[in-house]
DNA sequence: TATTGTAGTTACCGAGCGGTCACCTGTCAA
DNA sequence: TTGACAGGTGACCGCTCGGTAACTACAATA
């Protein structure tokens, strides 16, 4: 059985519950039936394990961006051209819709993933480079992806013209927001999912132009 | 000089900065110029100077959500009669538009309501309770109140017919999201505010019927 | 003037923390 | 068989924490 990464779950399991400080070595070992020394052994310090979480964490993720990113073609010129406007034309608002859901729903339910946004969420506020890294991972990354992606949908004629920040704003802060509150009270999994749902849907219904 | 206050304020100061946890009864005696034993002569315990900072919020918060709150007519029917139209119609896409950006920039540079909204954002996976506290406070009753607003602009035909709850989400989640990178990355205030007036902008030009 | 209450002090307590130490034990290659 | 090593153990270290005890300085009051 591998030690090591059993302590990095367990960790993440007790950071992403109490933060960094709240969690103690001893919080980490007694699950697995160990002592805290024999943490030492795998481990320098409790920053490492940290560290090394975060780094994985990275790995991982960028995995995932690279996966859900859509290659959809630019060629850098205000108007597309007839091959790609085909392309994005095949856009239905109701299948970027279903995208949207599957991957909340996916990172609702992923627990991996779960856990690291809850951590990086409770320890934002430790340090400016974790606090970068939050905004940088669940904010900027994906706004600047939903961007791209109306200002293709735009070009294509497929929605309405508008600000392609503002509309990526628009369409995916509320996601986020609704995330949260899934995340702090899953209790209202079911009214945020519903939500979630209804404002895909609202979006499209104003922003597509059929 | 009240000792008491100025204790909860450096509590409050400290708190927001580095949680409840990572702050030590002397960190709070420290700048005050006393020892932490004289704390105890003004509070009990520590989680007793982090609870009434939560209970003198509450009083200040409901003060200014009752100043906040527009009272808008609503005699309950399904269609708003003439004085009521006239009253909403009234009502121009660009006033709300600096009703928003006022209400940001106070909730942004007024020190103490910053102070608060950052230390239960900090606080806020701590306890059930004050998980609940942060939802209710900044996400539920913002939400609600746009909901019932967006409810009587669509009853009196200032903006378009669509989902009133869906539509405050989009309205209003954009908002926070900005709030929070602003709270977390204060060198991108500016970029922030100016995003926060496009997106209020859009969302005028794509609701409102005129 | 004597008494009392308030707000401060220093020294200290027990508990828990991250981390280290000397020691133990089973595995496996020389 | 033996010696090195990986991966454990419990006892312990120094430190910080929230909180307490005993004491003091001083202002207000009877």
């Amino acid at each position: 059985m591998n030690t090591k990464e059993l302590i990095l779950e367990e960790a993440l399991r007790q950071f992403s519950q109490k933060g960094f400080e709240g969690t103690s070595m001893s919080d980490i070992a007694g699950p697995l039936g160990i002592s805290k020394a024999a943490l030492y052994k795998h481990f320098e310090s409790k920053q490492q394990i940290f560290d090394r979480i975060i780094e994985e964490s990275e790995e991982k993720y960028k995995d995932v961006l690279e996966k859900l990113s859509v290659h959809y073609p630019d060629n850098g010129n205000d108007k597309l051209n007839k091959k790609d406007v085909d392309v994005y034309s095949g856009i239905s608002a109701k299948g970027l819709c279903e995208n949207v859901l599957a991957f909340v729903r996916f990172s609702m339910s992923d627990e991996y993933s779960r856990q690291v946004r809850r951590m990086l969420t409770i320890s934002q506020f430790q340090s400016r480079e974790l606090s970068e890294m939050y905004t940088g991972r669940y904010v900027d990354a994906m706004l600047g992806y939903d961007e791209k992606l109306f200002e293709q949908l735009i070009k294509a004629g497929v929605i309405k013209n508008g600000d392609p920040k503002a509309l990526a704003a628009m369409f995916y802060a509320p996601v986020i927001m609704y995330m949260g509150i899934w995340d702090r009270e899953p209790q209202r999994a079911k009214e945020c999912e519903k939500a979630i749902r209804d404002h895909v849907e609202q979006f499209f219904l104003m922003t597509s132009k059929h």
